[in-house]
DNA sequence: GCCGTTTTCGGCCCGACTGTTTTCAGTCG
């Protein structure tokens, strides 16, 4: 997949021209073409291959062809060229916050600043104030700036400030004279990392609402602070804006603050050739306000049905919604089972007894029991001995517990040269086996992606587990060859993880819609370790949803009854 | 740089807040 390099090339191409100050709207176009690129489902390289570039929303014949150049070239003349006029380096200070790309070509090109160091040494020498546009106000919010970018404060996992949000939205709700209120932006639309809170208020008296918001014991500083629009740093160093409207305002300024930019802006569009104009208000004819109190009623002033936040991304949802062809996404409560969790039998903290229970409390009716292979000594293994052991006991609880029923399964492990982790008699006793790769990260792409394809192709095998390997924030993916391996699955009627591990979610959107579009099943699962990690079943919900699953799509919809027969189907044992 | 049954040229989403100004540019989302 080149598909990431050649929407890099492109961001970096966009960044570069944004901070020469050439027509924004090339630069736009840019952006719009990496985004497209990056959302692709297939290989663009493919998509060159059947000259069909142009016909991708975005892309004319120039930017075609800059796409082939980057193929064939690996690299783009016009991003050599820039570079040698902006130094790359700069696009680094576009992170700092206060910096944009106006006041970053002023540093460079009166001060000569290259550098991190450079900047900072130019602020505390009182250089940056004499600047015209700039002042000694600005100048310290740059020192602030480079104190949050040293930090690495940029985007947090989904998973991390989901129940910060939900906690702040708590003490508003009982401390302020709230209405409405919700949260909106990248949360709301589930993206797997986030950089803010978007928290959004209906309220009789704002004022009181904000000065609320400055008060919490969570604040750290306050960056803004207006009569509708507040934001604030947070003691975890992310950053959390405030927005309080009309209730006749609600349902804009709800589409407005969820996004993404992208998909406003193509629902603006689509507004203006109708003859109205959508702001965070309502949409308006003219001076008058012909919608606005919800969400429904904004998308149908401009001829759309509602569209789930998971997929407002600018990636085909528009069109797909006025052809009326939207997917209907996976419900949250139409998931059934946990198809990954570890027990005491190898890593895993919590007993079948304990997971039965924590199982009923979130009202699933089936797990599967996965622990790790015998190989896997760091994250104590089953050895075959041990594994015959729960098979009798999982049979036993089976037998009592009506409400939940565990599968016997393995997370067998990939050796480096293909080959599974137990031998195939025993693997043939467990239920379900899904295979992962836990070692040898090193490997080239070929070597990786052959291992992966050997497992898929095992006749024991059910699913693969986070094919890609990545931890966000942590762990680049290691080098698989994704689009193969999907292509694999495809043909023999094997399942891809979900892992709804919150650093994990791997696959990612992107991927799980290319799987859906090549007729791979998805299966979820939490990959627990600890107990309450279960929980996290919603936020591999929400990677199926965005990677545009419907029910049909995605295993754990199956009742238990059901999935056992789709395992027995895998092994042609039915 | 893209796009078009109102257009192949002239458009291209919209507003809040800050800081540096004295009416507005820059940044942000």
């Amino acid at each position: 997949m080149k598909n990431k390099e050649v929407a890099d090339i492109f961001n970096k191409v966009a960044a570069l021209l944004d901070i020469k100050g050439d027509n924004p709207y090339r630069i736009r176009a840019y952006q719009r073409a990496a985004q497209t690129i990056e959302a692709l489902t297939t290989d663009v390289e493919e998509l060159a291959k059947q000259g069909k570039l142009e016909r991708l929303p975005g892309i004319g014949p120039d930017l075609a062809g800059k796409i082939r150049e980057i193929l064939n070239t690996g690299t783009l003349s016009l991003y050599e060229e820039l570079k040698k006029e902006i130094p790359l380096v700069l696009l680094n200070f576009l992170e700092i916050p206060g910096l944009g790309p106006k006041k970053v070509k002023v540093l460079y090109e009166k001060l000569g600043i290259k550098s991190v160091e450079d900047l900072e040494k130019a602020c505390k020498e009182h250089k940056i104030a004499k600047l015209p546009g700039f002042g000694w106000k600005t100048e310290e919010n740059i020192l602030k700036g480079i104190k949050l970018f040293k930090e690495k404060t940029g985007r947090k996992p989904l998973g991390e400030v989901l129940p910060l949000a939900e906690e702040i939205m708590e003490i508003l709700k009982k401390e302020s004279p709230v209405e409405n209120i919700a949260v909106a932006g990248s949360i709301r639309r589930r993206k797997e990392t986030v950089k803010d809170i978007d928290v959004l208020i209906t309220s009789v008296s704002p004022e009181k609402v904000m000065k609320k918001v400055v008060e919490l014991s969570l604040v750290d500083e306050v960056i803004a602070f207006g009569e509708t629009k507040t934001s604030v740093r947070l003691k975890t160093g992310i950053q959390m804006d405030v927005r309080v409207v009309e209730p006749d305002s609600w349902g804009a300024a709800l589409a407005y603050f969820t996004g993404s930019k992208a998909h406003n802006i193509r629902v603006r569009e689509l507004a203006l050739e109708k003859g109205l104009k959508i702001n965070e208000y309502g949409v308006f004819k003219g001076e008058t306000r012909i919608a606005g109190k919800t969400e429904e009623e904004v998308y149908a002033s401009v001829g759309l049905p509602f569209i789930p936040p998971e997929i407002r991304e600018d990636r085909g949802e528009i069109e797909s919604a006025l052809h009326g062809n939207l997917p209907k996404l996976v419900s949250y409560d139409e998931i059934q089972g946990d198809a990954h969790v570890h027990s005491k039998y190898s890593d895993g903290t919590a007993s079948l007894e304990e997971i039965i229970a924590k199982a009923e409390k979130l009202g699933l009716s089936w797990v599967a029991i996965c622990d790790h292979s015998q190989g896997l000594k760091v994250a104590g293994g089953v050895s075959v001995e041990d594994l015959f052991k729960k098979k009798r006991h999982i049979e036993e609880l089976n037998k009592r517990s009506s409400k939940v029923k565990l599968i016997f399964g393995t997370e067998v492990d990939i050796l480096s040269d293909g080959t599974l982790d137990y031998p195939d008699e025993v693997l043939a006793e467990i239920d379900f086996v899904i295979a992962a790769i836990h070692t040898g990260f090193q490997q080239s792409e070929e070597q990786i992606t052959n291992r992966i394809i050997s497992a898929l192709k095992h006749p024991l095998v059910h699913a693969i587990a986070h094919p890609t390997g990545r931890v966000i924030g942590e762990r680049e993916p290691y080098a698989v060859n994704i689009s193969k391996i999907i292509e694999v699955a495809s043909q023999y009627g094997k399942a891809l993880e979900i892992n709804a591990y919150y650093k994990r979610l791997d696959l990612n959107d992107i991927n799980v819609r290319a799987a859906k579009e090549k007729g791979v099943p998805l299966i979820i699962g939490t990959d627990t370790h600890f107990i309450d990690q279960m929980e996290y079943l919603s936020l591999g919900t929400a990677v199926a949803r965005r990677g545009w699953c419907e029910k049909k799509d995605v295993l754990n919809t199956l009742s238990y009854e059901e999935f056992i027969y789709w395992l027995k189907k895998v092994r042609n044992q039915v």
